[in-house]
RNA sequence: GCUCUUGUAGCUCAGGGGUAGAGCACUUCCUUGGUAAGGAAGAGGUCACGGGUUCAAAUCCCGUCAAGAGCUCCA
């Protein structure tokens, strides 16, 4: 057995994880600016990732009472699990079995590693606590009484062990003075718990184990690591069914398998983990966002701009990028001259990677966001306060190195491409600036079916010195935020504290179709960069003066958004986006010249069209062409040659009759002219 | 980064100390058909990579790489 007992050091102020990652499924990636210039020892992951509130405070007994039912049945559940493992392992070391979103957990340490396969007997075991229909009685002791009982082994146990249930004398030590110590019974099992709990075991009926994963305990990595067994459980099986199919939805829409089974992207050992690899028919669907966005980016005035995926260190040193957060950054590239120089120098593998770490060397960097490089463009002309504001767009390609437990499909990637823009403009600007952004925001989303979107308003935190600028300009800003997020027209929160130090911002959060959070892009305003660089601008008054910029991405990237859409839409693309939106489909190769002028006509339009000319029986090519997820599907014969037309199948509505050729051409291009959904 | 799990054909996966397996996809042939799978044959794999144990390793052990899940919503 692992003895965690020698590693395990009581701590009596947990440290909080800096990062903690709540949404079940993928984890938010709000890491799009990061205009920063003061030297927080921190990484730079930390920045670009959300922050977590502070420790978090303990729940009081009054909380905890005011627990929702179904929490209650799932901390129930919870110790009718740690009472099977208790039956099964009796040398099993409990943590903390607590209720969670979609379920609860136990963390427990124990010499058998828990596999899948041990499920059905784990809940073989809890079919029969349920069956047995304990009643859950509480029980207050004094510190002492407590205290002796773990000394014995006697918490999470269903009887006297030789060992003390260390990880409960250690939780009994976080309650404090003031506090009543309470334990749960079930049967023999004994558990120290403050509740509350559903009345009886067989409350319980609803369960199921999902997973077994590590966790550290209290989430601290230098405490022991525990085995956690993660189940849920319901009031009743069908909510419990109903709940595991909305699983087996979110799996089957889940971007990385759709993505591979459209042939839409690629990640390839060879190339690296978390670059992501465009197939043809992924760059299509991106291709085709990137027109949309570009389309209202003119009407509203912004101007394109191109610009390099590197640039020199020192452009990074004065934005602040580079050295204090270029843990996060892929490495330097450094110069051939320097490094000869260097070496000329006697400079060895040790002293270089410390000059690295350090800063002292020159070269070039990948660059960690786009913000330098728009500035520079902004500077190289004087600006009349006549010119502003000055709205630079790129989609713009940013490299970092995020740890490699974060990466995952094209949600966390370590290069991935913005649909950036920088404003510069004046104070009086901000407002309307900022609305201008929302509005965007609004025709996209819409555009895309996703209404269900809400915006969160980051305000500073009254109480706090940390941030940067002067506060007459902050509760300007703040307040340019707060009206604009109004004017959307869809719910919005305000969040003190969530500022970043360089200005307030918006967030956008969209909920997909089965309920799932992403947060996308943000709209930060920035008076830091401004000052960092000395922007300046001409006023009427003959005066220089600094312009405000804004940073916005209201998409984030363009890996993560079409991955948002690929599970939004579940590989059904709308037409508009679809990477071929029409296949003619021969009943037999008789009518392949027939087929081949319909292909004709539809790509002369424009239109994304292929033909199936294999020998397969129109009854496969359908199957195929639905699998691929094609919005239409013509199907061509005798009596379509005859008469010029097309029999249209569409993949949702299935057979919609026939259609003259042209007739179904114009109806396609006026859908997809017109992106309807 | 840390822990666990996984890595076998393009895809989904079975197998497992002694000729490498299936379905789909692919190629060829037969079939020329009417709204979700017509038939036959064939081709395709250093079993992720590198070491080790063994007469023998895809299989067992160690390491590396990669993927997935998790890493306090506290008794």
């Amino acid at each position: 057995m692992r003895d965690t007992t020698a590693a395990f050091k009581l701590q009596k102020t947990p440290v909080p994880r800096a990062v903690r990652r709540k949404e079940v499924g993928f984890p938010p990636l709000p890491r799009i600016f990061c205009p920063f210039s003061l030297p927080f020892p921190r990484p730079l992951s930390f920045l670009f990732a959300p922050m977590a509130d502070d420790a978090k405070q303990r729940k009081t007994l009054d909380e905890r009472a005011q627990m929702s039912d179904l929490e209650r049945l799932r901390h129930s559940t919870a110790h009718v699990l740690a009472t099977a493992i208790a039956k099964l392992w009796p040398d099993a070391q409990f943590a903390a079995g607590p209720p969670v979103e979609n379920g609860f957990y136990y963390d427990v340490d124990l010499g058998h590693r828990i596999t899948p396969d041990d499920f059905p007997a784990i809940e073989e075991e809890m079919k029969r606590v349920v069956k047995e229909n304990q009643v859950f009685e509480r029980v207050t002791i004094s510190r002492s009484e407590a205290l002796d009982l773990a000394q014995r082994g006697r918490l999470a146990a269903l009887g006297d062990r030789e060992v003390p249930s260390r990880f409960k004398i250690d939780l009994l030590q976080d309650i404090p003075e003031d506090e009543e110590i309470s334990i749960f019974r079930n049967g023999d099992f004994w558990d120290l718990c403050a509740g509350p709990h559903v009345p009886r075991t067989g409350n319980c009926k609803a369960f199921k184990i999902m997973s077994v994963a590590s966790a550290f305990y209290k989430g601290d990595a230098s405490n022991p690591q525990l085995q956690r067994v993660y189940g849920t459980a319901f009031p009743n099986r069908a909510d419990l069914d109903a709940h595991l199919e909305q699983l087996e939805e979110a799996r089957k829409r889940d971007h990385r398998r759709v993505g591979r089974e459209m042939d839409l992207f690629h990640i390839d050992e060879a190339v690296g983990q978390g670059l992501i690899l465009w197939k043809p028919k992924g760059a299509l669907v991106r291709q085709e966002l990137q027109d949309f966005i570009s389309e209202h980016l003119r009407r509203q005035g912004y101007s394109q701009v191109f610009t390099p995926h590197i640039g020199k260190l020192d452009l990074y040193r004065t934005s602040g990028h580079f050295p204090y957060y270029a843990d996060s950054q892929y490495p330097p590239i450094v110069e051939r001259e320097h490094l000869k120089k260097l070496a000329d120098e006697g400079c060895g593998c040790g002293e270089l990677s410390n000059r690295l770490a350090s800063g002292e060397i020159d070269g070039f960097l990948l660059k960690p966001m786009n913000c330098p490089h728009h500035i520079k463009i902004f500077q190289s002309n004087h600006h009349s306060y006549r010119d502003l504001p000055v709205r630079l767009a790129e989609f713009g390609t940013v490299y970092r190195w995020e740890q490699s437990g974060e990466l995952g499909g094209m949600t966390r990637v370590r290069c991935f491409t913005q649909d950036d823009a920088h404003l510069f403009c004046t104070e009086d600007q901000v407002a309307a600036e900022i609305r201008g952004c929302l509005e965007l925001v609004k025709i996209v989303l819409g555009t895309l079916g996703m209404q269900d979107y809400r915006v969160r308003v980051g305000l500073r935190d009254p109480d706090s010195s940390k941030y940067v600028g002067d506060p007459a300009k902050w509760d300007k800003a703040e307040a340019a935020l707060r009206e604009a997020a109004a004017t959307l027209g869809t719910a919005f929160t305000e969040e003190p504290g969530e500022a970043a130090f360089y200005g307030p911002k918006i967030d956008f959060v969209v909920k997909d179709v089965i309920g799932r959070e992403w947060q996308l892009g943000t709209v930060q305003v920035d008076y830091n960069l401004p000052e960092r660089f000395q922007l300046s601008y001409i006023g009427a008054d003959n005066q220089a003066h600094r312009p405000v910029m804004i940073h916005r991405a209201p998409f984030g990237s363009m890996e993560r958004f079409v991955g948002v859409l690929i599970e939004h839409f579940a590989g059904k693309f709308p037409t508009w986006l679809s990477p071929e939106q029409v296949r003619v489909l021969p009943i037999s190769e008789k009518f392949l010249d027939f087929a081949g002028e319909v292909e004709a006509v539809l790509r002369e339009a424009g239109v994304r069209v292929t033909v199936d000319r294999s020998d397969d029986k129109v009854g496969a090519k359908i199957r195929l062409a639905q699998l691929d997820k094609i919005p239409y599907m013509l199907v061509i014969g005798a009596r379509e040659a005859e008469s010029q037309e097309v029999s249209v199948r569409h993949r949702d509505r299935g057979d919609a009759g026939s259609s003259p050729v042209l007739a179904f051409r114009d109806q396609v291009v006026a859908e997809i002219r017109s992106r309807s959904l």
